[in-house]
DNA sequence: GTCTATACCATGATAGAC
DNA sequence: GTCTATCATGGTATAGAC
């Protein structure tokens, strides 16, 4: 509290704002002069609290993943058996997605990015311990399963309908209800439970 | 044949150079420069085969997911029962999907583009009947589920593991096994089918 | 059809004043 | 800590010669 706030304080609120920026347009989307707009500073004064433009984007999007993590994590420990524990997670975590649009947008430009090394670093800061959390769920969910496949497969199911929201507005056929996450969440958590054998009881 | 090549080829040549770029790095991310030079033209050059940078854009990912189409719908079409017609679509689309990164990329840039007049173009004149058909298919494959959802959870099983392949390689755990297709396509029927109560037969 | 040349604007990053 | 000023680079698109 030396001048008027932290030094601390004014780096989460530049983080905070740029992850809304890089969701909306990406790394090469985003300028120093959007990010500094947006916090009310000139580019030149984002240098003092960044040493350049990928370790503010690595930061804000480690930042905003850290909390995703957690809260997932508590899901899983608040559970008793597997399946409750999938219910629990998937429940939450379209629950989070759908309020949180920016989370959806920043992972699918960590899968688009084409700079192994920045790529490596999000990996690793960002997540890891995501992956790992829901690799030891599926294992015991489903031990005939091939566990990193049953990871990727879940993981899709649940983030894969908020990529395509958008594009999908604009196909015949499309139903503003699956928008809602409590209806996605009980379709993924069925079509997991029974596959197609369950396909004809009504609870649709 | 009047000069020495038709108009029409050198259009088809400049489209597909381009979705290679586009695949890579994006609307944003290849410039005209860039372009011109994967055709070896000038850049002013391209202004005569295209009106502009989005014309481009657009007709290169309709013209890559044309054949997509024609190449899922025949597989539906040579396969008799619904069961049958699933694991069709899938064999055949992670293998194209394998083979042929670019249409991965083409669709995860697709689904990011926050240009709503040309996310419109593009579903309307890429993406449309390739919805349509899956979306026909899962009618009759799980009448009990919501077709739209379904058709979303189906495609993401199938299209999501190429778009993280390269940032799981990052992550603990990772198998280079299941970049294989065929590992993958098994897995996503047998997840369907069967649920997550055929979790502890061996077949993996 | 393709070229050269150019208008005009946005970018990341830095130097040095305060 | 934050500013002003600046630089080199690279973006879309067009005009007009050939």
């Amino acid at each position: 509290m030396s001048k008027s706030v932290s030094k601390k304080k004014i780096r989460e609120q530049i983080l905070e704002r740029s992850i809304r920026l890089f969701a909306k347009a990406g790394y090469d989307g985003v300028s120093m002069r959007d990010v500094a707009v947006a916090v009310a500073l000139t580019p030149a004064a984002l240098y003092y609290h960044f040493a350049d433009k990928e370790q503010l984007y690595v930061d804000a999007v480690a930042y905003a993943f850290r909390e995703v993590t957690g809260v997932l994590k508590s899901a899983i420990e608040d559970a008793a058996t597997p399946l409750a524990q999938l219910e629990s997670v998937v429940g939450v975590a379209t629950k989070m997605l759908a309020k949180n649009k920016s989370l959806v947008r920043l992972m699918q430009w960590v899968k688009l990015d084409s700079d192994r090394q920045r790529l490596q670093k999000l990996g690793t800061t960002a997540f890891d311990e995501l992956f790992l959390t829901i690799h030891k769920l599926v294992g015991k969910l489903g031990p005939g399963y091939n566990a990193s496949l049953f990871t990727v497969s879940i993981t899709s199911m649940v983030v894969f309908p908020f990529e395509v929201m958008d594009t999908c507005r604009f196909l015949p056929g499309y139903e503003s209800k699956n928008d809602d996450p409590a209806v996605l969440s009980r379709h993924v958590v069925r079509l997991l439970h029974q596959g197609l054998s369950g396909a004809d009881d009504g609870s649709q």
